[in-house]
RNA sequence: GGCGAUAUAGCCAAGUGGUAAGGCACGAGUCUGCAAAACUCUGAUCCCCGGUUCGAAUCCGGGUGUCGCCUCCA
């Protein structure tokens, strides 16, 4: 089945078609580990998790190559500031290796949380300084770079193109009264290369420039060179990556082979809260700690990533997750009643189920249109005979959807609240159960009531009373 | 100033020429001592105006609204 995917640089749907046959080679941008990541950064990853798990879905092999960038990443993208891990590692007085560690922990943790599948590469770009400096090199050999007191940058005049992903103009832009104008650089699109380290720089390397250290964009136009060569199938990234650091990707790419080094540029769109954008000056940053700390199974996230497009703004609430998690509590007991279902398959079921993975898959490979496939995740669901089938079906999409329907449920709340639920309540569940026996149902729902007002809910099901946390 | 996105039932949203997927909420019912949970059923002609077409949410033109980026950020 053939598969489509937006493709940033043609701005259309591609019908995809990788360079090998049955491999994809794809370069996933990954994080700058010098604070946490928040479920914005979050939803970036799940989108390139679905697009992987989609292609393998497909019969390809894939080799996804991540890149952890741990120097080099200025506070501005348009260079100016410092670099972010060595202004963390000051504020949280540690070194910039220390930091490193930690967020990059941190990041693995909130992929294994989400059940995201680890890239076969992941890449530090502290540990590929060599062949950044040497692409450097190349590029002011070829004259696509000079030098300024402060750093070596690009010459994008050079080319006879800058702006493809973005779609800016040079000449309509140069007026642009927006953009810092620094008196050295040629062009304001210049993006410096590799940067001279001021005095006492935490982290530097010796250059035939001195002392100093790379620039953003040329990691992973080093990393991925190294590991997926000069062309490779798809790049991906979060949207806000096109008009800077993956312009200037294709650009140090275009110097050095003259090549774009990506056939197909995936974006995904951004995470709302609220309806406007996320941000520490509004306070309104999440990380998936806090979705877990709320008692909420943190791959509900990631089925709430799957009710929008990628490509579309999502707007994340708290009433849209509450919402999610019902959702997914459903799915995972209509699994379960289809995995113990007795009911006898027949040749029209069969005919059926068929169509509806056919469905699925087709919603897969239409650029991964998740909110399509999640319906026909329903439709098997609520598939009218409880079939063993339907599980194995339903199954089978998870390795796409990767939200472990078949998880067992108690509920996606308050899992594990046995212990703590304190003495006063265990002894008010007690005298309700007491009272239910000799059949005192008035007595049953004082006490139910009286357990309510102290912030839990009593619910009498077939194997007994439940409480959760209310 | 430049670039771009979006407007579909109470909410989240799919759908890009043939008579509006799905989820959540609401309501009704089944079950239950009651309640909760679970299960079943139920809802919109698609921002406005004009045009193209046998036929448009879907194409074109003109409005209006919201949002994002160009500055930190996936």
């Amino acid at each position: 089945m053939d598969i489509y995917l937006t493709n940033t640089l043609t701005k259309k749907k591609d019908i995809f078609k990788p360079l090998k046959e049955k491999e994809v080679s794809m370069y996933s941008c990954g994080p700058t580990v010098y604070k946490d990541a928040t479920i914005g950064n979050m939803r970036t990853n799940i989108f390139q998790d679905v697009l992987r798990r989609m292609l393998e879905y497909n019969g390809y092999k894939v080799k996804q190559v991540m890149n952890i960038t741990d120097v080099g990443h200025l506070v501005s993208d348009g260079d100016e500031g410092e670099d972010k891990m060595v202004k963390s590692a000051k504020e949280e007085h540690k070194t910039p290796k220390e930091i490193a560690e930690h967020y990059t922990k941190l990041f693995f943790d909130d992929l294994k949380d989400l059940n995201i599948e680890m890239p076969e590469i992941i890449c530090k770009a502290t540990d590929y300084i060599q062949e950044m400096l040497e692409y450097v090199e190349k590029l002011v050999e070829k004259g696509y770079a000079y030098e300024t007191s402060t750093a070596i940058y690009f010459d994008v005049s050079k080319l006879d193109e800058y702006g493809i992903l973005s779609g800016i103009n040079l000449e309509e832009q140069k007026s642009g009264a927006r953009i810092e104008v620094d008196p050295e650089k040629k062009n304001p699109y210049d993006f410096a290369l590799w940067i001279k380290a001021p005095e006492n720089h935490l982290m530097k390397w010796d250059s035939p420039w001195g002392p100093s250290y790379p620039g953003w964009h040329i990691e992973c136009s080093a990393m991925s060179r190294k590991h997926l060569g000069e062309e490779f199938d798809i790049h991906t990234g979060g949207i806000d990556l096109i008009p800077t650091h993956h312009e200037n990707e294709i650009a140090q790419s275009k110097g050095l082979t003259g090549k774009i080094p990506a056939r197909y540029w995936i974006h995904g769109e951004y995470l709302l809260i609220d309806g406007g954008k996320m941000s520490k000056s509004l306070g309104n940053v999440y990380l998936l700690k806090d979705i877990k700390e709320k008692g909420y199974d943190p791959l509900v996230y990631k089925l709430f990533c799957y009710t929008a497009s990628y490509r579309n703004k999502l707007n994340f609430t708290w009433e849209g997750i509450e919402s999610t998690s019902k959702a997914l509590e459903r799915m995972r007991i209509g699994y379960k009643t289809h995995k113990n279902g007795t009911d006898k398959i027949e040749a029209q079921d069969k005919e059926n189920l068929k169509q509806i993975e056919e469905n699925f898959h087709k919603a897969i490979n239409d650029d991964m249109n998740m909110t399509l496939a999640v319906s026909y995740v329903w439709e098997a669901i609520k598939y009218p005979k409880k079939l063993k089938e339907v599980s194995e079906l339903l199954e089978k999409m998870d390795t796409v959807l990767g939200i472990e329907i078949n998880k067992e449920i108690n509920s996606n709340k308050q899992e594990n609240m046995e212990q703590d639920i304190p003495e006063e309540i265990k002894d008010l569940i007690e005298q309700r159960q007491k009272a239910r026996e000799e059949k005192n149902w008035q007595e049953s729902d004082r006490i139910r009531d009286l357990i309510k007002e102290k912030g839990y809910l009593v619910k009498d099901t077939k194997e007994g009373m439940k409480i959760e946390k209310g």
